[in-house]
DNA sequence: TAGATTGTTAATCGATTAACAATC
DNA sequence: TAGATTGTTAATCGATTAACAATC
């Protein structure tokens, strides 16, 4: 038989019917295939690169963005030709325009209704969060299950109980979810938020999630970003 | 001339001396090329998926590692192919061995001090985090600013000034300093942690920083990861 | 013009997948 | 033995880098 992942009896594995095909490894079927996934990682610190500008630079070389970014300038243009041909030869980039066309790629024009699960202290960070407003991103909503958090006010948004989430979904869309409970709330939440319509979830549990192959996920994890560190150290 | 970042004036930009070659993409010069980065960046997940299995369960298969993991069993097994010959063929691997496999692989038996930079709420998360303990990861220093923070204690230990911080690495080994301050304080932060000697950053903070080449750094970055998920939705 | 920098082609590199002999 | 699964070879795929003609 050749490698085919297919179900089997686990415990703590939560079943969404079929399961058929091999997911990739951060879940993102890419619908939108323009773009090489490594370039779609990328420019959001190009985008962080270039907000850092000065007001009074106009341009900037694929070079200079490449050492801001800590990146390669053969790999910056490379990365930007996919957005178009925008570039002056001998000059560099407009940076008003590259910071355009780098939003634009990345959709942050759009309207992004994003819940988050879990009011403890990385909840609490996460709706404290400023960097939403115009980035495309917009919280609608807080949810917790501990009757001590709900009903408070985070940045202007309630705490309600996660039980009121489903209701919610349906009067308000929400795009993404992120998940900030402990472990072992993760996987309940993941699969609530699934069954509310959400298709995008971005978990900061420190637990593997398992949900169905059309759901974007990513993940967060405090631990692995350690042990990946602690690999390469002396 | 050949594409070779060098130096540059640009106002925001903190200089490190020479500055010399390109780092890659996440700065981490594989001083220890043994395994494949992207093999590195699997590991902590099949060992999340390891560790959640019953006790009862005593070998694994890679086509079920691969379901848990969300990869594919190929991928599975050249993965722990790098780490040694220990699987049974027609069986699998025995679960025990390979978790001490994969935690041998990652240096996670070492003891590595970590202080938290910024007690916030995103500080105060990650310095209540439990998963340090049986990971070799263990928070030694917790520093902050304000004032009003000053003194307290969270999980056990006391938030000091940050002022303390090049002094109290001179006394305790710090092997991994994480930033969890706002964007403003990030970069001068960092640059405090290395010249403490401080030779792994983990930056939570939502800016890009500039580190020497040989310093580790890893970037965590709420914003990047919803643009990244706003690109692969709809 | 002379110098600089893009956009892209070709070469390289690394990672993934398929497939199967080895073997439990 | 018969069935299952590893470990690895070879093929494929995708990403990075070098280099340079085009051109501002």
């Amino acid at each position: 038989m050749t490698d085919t992942p297919q179900a089997a009896a686990v415990p703590w594995t939560h079943d969404f019917g079929a399961d058929p095909a091999l997911p990739d490894a951060v879940n993102l079927s890419p619908m939108k295939s323009d773009l090489p996934s490594a370039t779609v990682e990328r420019l959001p610190r190009y985008l962080r690169c270039i907000e850092r500008l000065p007001e009074s630079q106009l341009t900037i070389s694929s070079r200079e963005l490449a050492r801001l970014s800590n990146l390669t300038a053969a790999g910056v243009r490379r990365d930007i030709s996919y957005l178009g041909t925008f570039g002056i030869r001998g000059v560099g980039y407009q940076v008003t325009e590259l910071n355009d066309q780098i939003r634009h790629a990345l959709g942050l024009t759009a309207d992004r209704p994003v819940a988050v699960v879990g009011i403890g202290n990385l909840g609490s960070a996460l709706a404290n969060y400023t960097g939403f407003g115009n980035r495309g991103f917009r919280i609608v909503g807080l949810y917790d299950a501990a009757p001590t958090k709900i009903g408070t006010y985070l940045g202007g948004v309630e705490v309600r109980d996660i039980s009121r989430l489903p209701d919610d979904a349906r009067t308000t869309h929400i795009s993404v979810g992120i998940i900030a409970t402990p472990a072992g709330a993760a996987q309940q939440v993941a699969t609530m938020l699934v069954e509310a319509g959400v298709r995008s979830i971005l978990n900061f549990a420190p637990t593997v999630l398992r949900v169905p192959d059309d759901i974007h996920l990513r993940q967060v994890d405090l631990a692995t970003e350690l042990q990946i560190l602690g690999y390469y150290m002396t």
